[in-house]
DNA sequence: AGCAAACATTTTATGTTTAAAATATCGGTT
DNA sequence: AACCGATATTTTAAACATAAAATGTTTGCT
C-alpha cells in the first residue's frame, strides 16, 4: 500500500496532462471552425459582391451606428490597428461607399459613416451574410446554441482576464 | 380573429430571422474568442520564442508525422494556400529547423521534416503553449467541455457539407 | 500665454496571406 | 516518341496587418 502516494501524484499530474490536451485540443476544433467559416464567407462576399471580408466588417459596424463612427472607435470595434482601418477606409472612401466628414469640435477626429450607396449595398450584402453564416451555424438545437454561447462566453472573459 | 393567419406569419417570419441573428451572434462569439486566442498565443510566441504562428503551426504538424509531409499535405493541414507554405518553410529551412529532402520517385514533390535541432525547438515550444491554451481553454467543466466539442463538430460537419 | 502630455490619425517599413500565373514533373494516350 | 491533362511547387501582385514614427490637435498646468 505504500504505492498509494507514487499513485495519486501519477494520477495528479496524468489529469493535468489530459486537462492540457484537452484544451489543445478544444483549440485545434475551435480554430478549424472558425478558419472554415471565414473562408466560406470571404470566398462568398468576394465571388458575389466583390468585397474582402475587412470592409464588408468595417461597413457592418458603421451599419450599426447610424450616426457614425471615429477611427479610434473603428479600431477598437474591429479588434484592428489604426493604420489599418485608415488603408481600409480609404479603399472604400474611394469607392464612395462611406464618407469621413470633420467633427465639429474636434479637428483630429473624423466621422465615417456609410453614404446612401454604401447603405443600400450593405442592406444586400447583410441580407446574403446572414444566410450563410444560418446555413454553417443554423442548424443548433436551441440547447446547443444556449451552451456554446455560455461557454465562449466564459472562454471570452477568461482569456480577457490573462491577457490583462 | 382574422388576424391570427397574419399573426401566424409573423411569428413564424420572425422566428427565421431571430434564427439567423442568434446564427450571426454566435459567429461573432466564436469569431471574437478565436481572435482573442490567437492573439495571446502569437504575443507568447513571438516574445518568449521570437516564432511566429503560422511558422510554429508548421512545425506542430511535422512533429506529429515523423515521416515527413510534403508540401502540399501542409498546406491542407494547415488550411493555408500552397504559396504560403512556401515562404513559411523557406524561412524555417533558412532558420536550419526544418529540412526538404528531394522524394524519390517523384521529382515534384519535396519531403519536409524537422531537423534534429527543429525537434528539440519544438518539444520546448510545445510545452509552453499547451500550457497557454490551458490558460484560456482550461477552465471549463467536462461538462462544458464536452457540450463545446459536441457543438463545434456538428459546426464542422454542417460547414463541411455547405462547402462541398 | 506657453508648454508638456495625451490624443486621433496617417505614414512607413516589414511581413503575412491569398489568388492566379508560371514552372516543372508525371502519367496515360495515341 | 509526342502530347495532354493532372499534379506539386514557386513566383508574383494585390490586399491586409502590425508596430513604430510622424503629424497635427487638444487639454491641463503653471
Amino acid at each position: 500500500m505504500e504505492s498509494i502516494g507514487v499513485q495519486e501524484q501519477i494520477d495528479h499530474e496524468s489529469r493535468v496532462e489530459q486537462g492540457d490536451h484537452k484544451a489543445v485540443r478544444l483549440w485545434l476544433r475551435l480554430l478549424t471552425c472558425t478558419n472554415l467559416i471565414e473562408r466560406h464567407l470571404r470566398g462568398q462576399l468576394r465571388s458575389e459582391f466583390d468585397i474582402t471580408l475587412p470592409r464588408f466588417d468595417l461597413m457592418a459596424q458603421l451599419a450599426r451606428e447610424s450616426e457614425g463612427l471615429t477611427m479610434g472607435d473603428l479600431s477598437q470595434r474591429m479588434m484592428v490597428s489604426g493604420g489599418n482601418v485608415s488603408g481600409i477606409a480609404a479603399q472604400l472612401e474611394s469607392e464612395g461607399l462611406i464618407s469621413r466628414e470633420p467633427v465639429q469640435g474636434n479637428r483630429r477626429a473624423f466621422c465615417v459613416t456609410l453614404t446612401r450607396a454604401g447603405q443600400a449595398r450593405f442592406a444586400e450584402m447583410a441580407e446574403a451574410h446572414e444566410a450563410w453564416v444560418a446555413e454553417g451555424l443554423g442548424g443548433l438545437s436551441d440547447s446547443e446554441y444556449d451552451h456554446i454561447m455560455r461557454a465562449l462566453r466564459q472562454i471570452k472573459l477568461r482569456v480577457g482576464e490573462v491577457e490583462r
